[in-house]
RNA sequence: GGCCCCAUCGUCUAGUGGCCUAGGACACUGCCCUCUCACGGCGGCGACAGGGGUUCAAAUCCCCUUGGGGUCACCA
């Protein structure tokens, strides 16, 4: 048998979406599971969307989450118009395809009078007279080339359904394969280049299934061997059980805002003020589900109603990686989205997973995206990994958050921050635990709510609690973390008071807020001088 | 709406006609651990969508209903 060859073929539109990302990593499972090649191809064909920077956000997704392509050189379609035209030209000698002359909004037009009608709509080929062709040609149209379909049952064997795929003699419509601008359709492009590169196993969503029909056609017509076909389920968004989108962010930032103004009280002037955002823009986009914030406009409202990055759904592998999850779990996480290797195994190396993959264990039902499961794994994951692995993770981390404290840390320093924060679901969380370390003991902000419960309530018992620590800890002599500890148990034991009362007090004067690693590592690690600096920064508070 | 795909705990799933009183994981929850947030340990709750067949036997095969999803572009 020869040579198994799978393809990933995104069109650069912007960073790795987590769908796209599966689609990869499933062709990626194959292609090694069966010694076979993985080839990457870009198809660029959408000239207003396609971008150089998007092509490179998309190879660093991919070469993040460790998917090698074994094409040396990236196959892009747009550099392959001759090829594509020379065939398109043949099709249109053989009478396989045409030019038809409807404007988009013709086109428009005959859908909506169908629709009207409670019709299907299918474009056929139609005669143009040579009056209508003539006009065309004064209005300066430019046609599209379409590929005449046989009216015919179009069949072809799906492995993932383990089943014929049938289309129906009247669902059959000629489809564009040569764009206005010149462009090859995805259809045309998809079919050529998976012939010419040999692909030999298409796994690709459920959403191109109808696609395949056409494909089929034309591969026929072309006279390439057809691959196998292996469509994959859709992954569904919890919240609202429909595909997974870019636009559920921005869903959950408007959820937020609504509510923010509901519960405040405040009106969308009130938002407008704190965002710079002008009313109108707020307005139309609170009301329209299909308007978005772009990225410049989104931190603004997050701030103001309350939102961290970390509370947005990661649709993009580059969220992911943002909010601090290894690729090693976000592979794994992704790999079990509409497959399972069976024998109740979840987590696994990607080894192991190449050695377990097969195209009869692809499960077919539509998973919905369970982060919850995806952060429990994380977790896992953190905590059996090596020292090494976990520091380059959080340099990995650091190195897209470039706003962070941490990125003052030495390695050691970083290594500590790991260490004491053992436990920890995604590196997020150990820069949220540790950046107070990182900030000059002036700019510790102090939760009120934080300074209220350990420090004021019942009559300022934390805030003398507070002051006795104090004069402990500036005459404790062994500044180590056993030295620490056995200093503040004994002034406990001897004030008849519990750890909490005392080491509560303290986190907050060194951190700002109630949550921080284990005391005693904390002291250790903020050093002598810091510590008491920021002790009585805390006690000279007003209030 | 037409066409297509799908259907086991809330979620991801194991299950390929008898090993099923349906297993695991996440979530939830009770207790324990504890200087905070976490981590961890031991328990608990919890599903074969409904209705017809086929069969000695059905979560598993067939049909219908219902429900969910996808798709109907000069976007991929």
């Amino acid at each position: 048998m020869s040579t198994v060859i799978t393809r990933f073929a995104p069109s650069p539109t912007g960073y790795l979406h987590v769908g796209g990302a599966r689609t990869a990593l499933f062709n990626w499972l194959l292609a090694r599971n069966m010694g076979g090649q993985f080839v990457l191809r870009i198809e660029d064909t959408d000239l207003a969307r396609s971008t150089e920077d998007a092509t490179r956000q998309l190879l660093e997704d991919l070469a993040w989450l460790g998917l090698k392509w074994d094409n040396e050189t990236l196959v892009y379609q747009s550099k392959r118009l001759d090829i594509y035209n020379k065939l398109i030209d043949d099709l249109i000698a053989r009478d396989l395809a045409y030019q038809a002359w409807e404007t988009p909004a013709e086109l428009d037009a005959m859908r909506d009078q169908a629709k009207r009608a409670k019709r299907p709509f299918v474009y056929r080929r139609r005669k143009y007279t040579e009056d209508e062709l003539k006009r065309f040609k004064d209005e300066n149209r430019t046609p599209v080339i379409r590929f005449a379909m046989d009216v015919k049952e179009y069949r072809f064997h799906d492995v993932t359904l383990g089943k014929d795929c049938v289309q129906h003699p009247s669902e059959v419509q000629d489809f564009v394969i040569r764009k206005g601008d010149g462009m090859p359709t995805y259809h045309f492009g998809v079919v050529v280049d998976d012939a010419d590169m040999g692909i030999t196993h298409v796994l690709r969503g459920l959403e191109h299934l109808q696609n395949t029909f056409n494909h089929i056609a034309l591969q026929d017509a072309l006279g390439y061997v057809r691959p196998i076909y292996a469509h994959l389920s859709v992954m569904l968004n919890p919240e609202n059980g429909e595909k997974l989108s870019k636009r559920d962010r921005d869903r959950r930032i408007r959820k937020r805002a609504q509510e923010w103004m509901r519960s405040t009280k405040r009106t969308v002037g009130d938002l407008s003020a704190s965002t710079t955002l002008t009313e109108a823009r707020l307005t139309e986009w609170l009301n329209t589900d299909t308007i978005q914030l772009d990225l410049s406009e989104q931190p603004k409202v997050m701030k103001t109603v309350g939102l961290k990055e970390s509370d947005l759904p990661e649709i993009m592998i580059h969220d992911f990686r943002k909010n601090g999850y290894a690729p090693e779990v976000v592979n794994n996480f992704l790999a079990l989205q509409g497959w399972s290797p069976g024998n109740d195994l979840e987590q696994m190396t990607a080894e192991q997973m190449v050695e377990k993959f097969s195209l009869d264990r692809i499960i077919s039902a539509n998973p919905k995206f369970n982060r919850d499961k995806l952060k429990s794994f994380s977790t896992d994951w953190f905590s059996k990994a090596s020292p090494e692995r976990l520091l380059a993770a959080i340099k990995d981390y650091l190195s897209v958050n470039p706003a962070s404290p941490l990125n003052a840390a030495t390695d050691t320093q970083l290594a500590d921050m790991l260490r004491m924060n053992a436990g920890f679901h995604v590196l997020a969380e150990v820069e949220e635990k540790s950046r107070f370390f990182f900030i000059p003991d002036d700019q510790i902000e102090y939760d009120p709510a934080a300074i209220e419960k350990t420090l004021i309530k019942n009559d300022r018992a934390g805030a003398i609690a507070l002051k006795s620590a104090r004069d402990v800890l500036a005459s404790t002599t062994d500044w180590s973390m056993h030295g620490l500890e056995s200093a503040v148990k004994a002034h406990c034991e001897q004030s008849g008071q519990g750890l909490g009362k005392i080491a509560q007090p303290i986190r907050v004067a060194i951190s700002g807020s109630t949550v921080s690693p284990p005391i005693f590592d904390s002291l250790a690690f903020l050093g002598r001088d810091k510590t008491l600096a920021r002790v009585d920064r805390c006690l000279r508070l007003p209030g």
